[in-house]
DNA sequence: GTAAGTCATTTGCGTAGGGCAAACCATTTA
DNA sequence: TAAATGGTTTGCCCTACGCAAATGACTTAC
């Protein structure tokens, strides 16, 4: 009962230092995304939407962790420039599913191309290999969503693709 | 001119995924800050502070990537809480150095234990090993500041401690 | 020694992000 | 038919943050 002594030690606080990244990489994001008409919160859900799959505007602002309230804005912005497409669900005609368009996904790209940029120069210090696996790491991390509970909970109907 | 076709192939984006990471870590980051008076950018502020040691004003806005004029009020906050310290240059008596405290330093550490929290609800999905891993990488790649070049160029009285 | 530049500070302004609540419509469920 | 739910709109609020201008303290160049 002399309480693991090597093993219990904490881990070292990621939070700060993401916090910290993701502003570097943010701040200089808006810069090259400007041109694109899109902001970094555009990117964030078209990237969502490519990698988890269509889904609810509901499990949509809980995967984004935003008052969905602020997403139907969001998604308006998306749709005039028809990079999104909101159907409404067969099942249950109250909801709205969104979808990635194919126009929203070729703008997509162009953005990251454009990224690629901004992240060569914020992630200097790290090796294509290491900006892999963060890539990984991250993505592994952001998977588990709160979505999969709550969707998956009740409506499993459509697998969401995961990883791309 | 056939293009390099394998090699060059543009590593996945970590842009977007930093931002949805850092934003779930962040928001909730709030609440259990909340009640050490402290916000998300204090906690990084005095992470910063005793990572890559104490700086000049400037040098860290450049690190932080704020303006230099709302890091006077970040500061002032801190301060009036004697978080950390701020003493004239000796070298040069315009320029404030500022210091983390020893309450700071504790501070820190307390915030930190209730960000562990925080960060085994965010990161669930990563094993303790991975946290590491990813932890290595933000420090690496927040290594590399703004700061180094700017302060590592002209005043290198107080080489910074890095890594702990 | 005077003038010009620099650092920190304060104040004020503007914009964006984003939470929250209320009211509304369409639709489903009890 | 009544109650609950998903999406939408509007309106209010607060926070974060950049930018600009003015001030005082100090340093550096002439």
């Amino acid at each position: 009962m002399a309480s693991l002594p090597v093993v219990n030690q904490p881990p070292h606080q990621c939070g700060a230092l993401l916090d910290h990244l993701s502003r570097r990489v943010r701040t200089r994001s808006e810069t090259v995304l400007a041109p694109l008409g899109l902001r970094p919160r555009h990117l964030l859900t078209l990237t969502v939407l490519r990698d988890h799959g269509s889904s609810t505007q509901q499990a949509l602002a809980a995967t984004l962790g935003i008052d969905s309230t602020n997403l139907v804005g969001l998604l308006n912005d998306l749709e005039a420039d028809n990079l999104i497409e909101r159907r409404r669900s067969p099942e249950d005609r109250r909801r709205h599913v969104v979808d990635l368009t194919d126009v929203g996904a070729k703008k997509l790209a162009k953005a990251e191309l454009a990224m690629a940029a901004v992240e060569d120069e914020a992630l200097a210090a790290l090796t294509l290999e290491q900006r892999e696996q963060l890539y990984s790491l991250l993505q592994q991390a952001t998977a588990t969503t709160d979505i999969a509970a709550c969707v998956g909970a009740e409506d499993e109907s459509v697998p969401p693709v995961m990883y791309r």
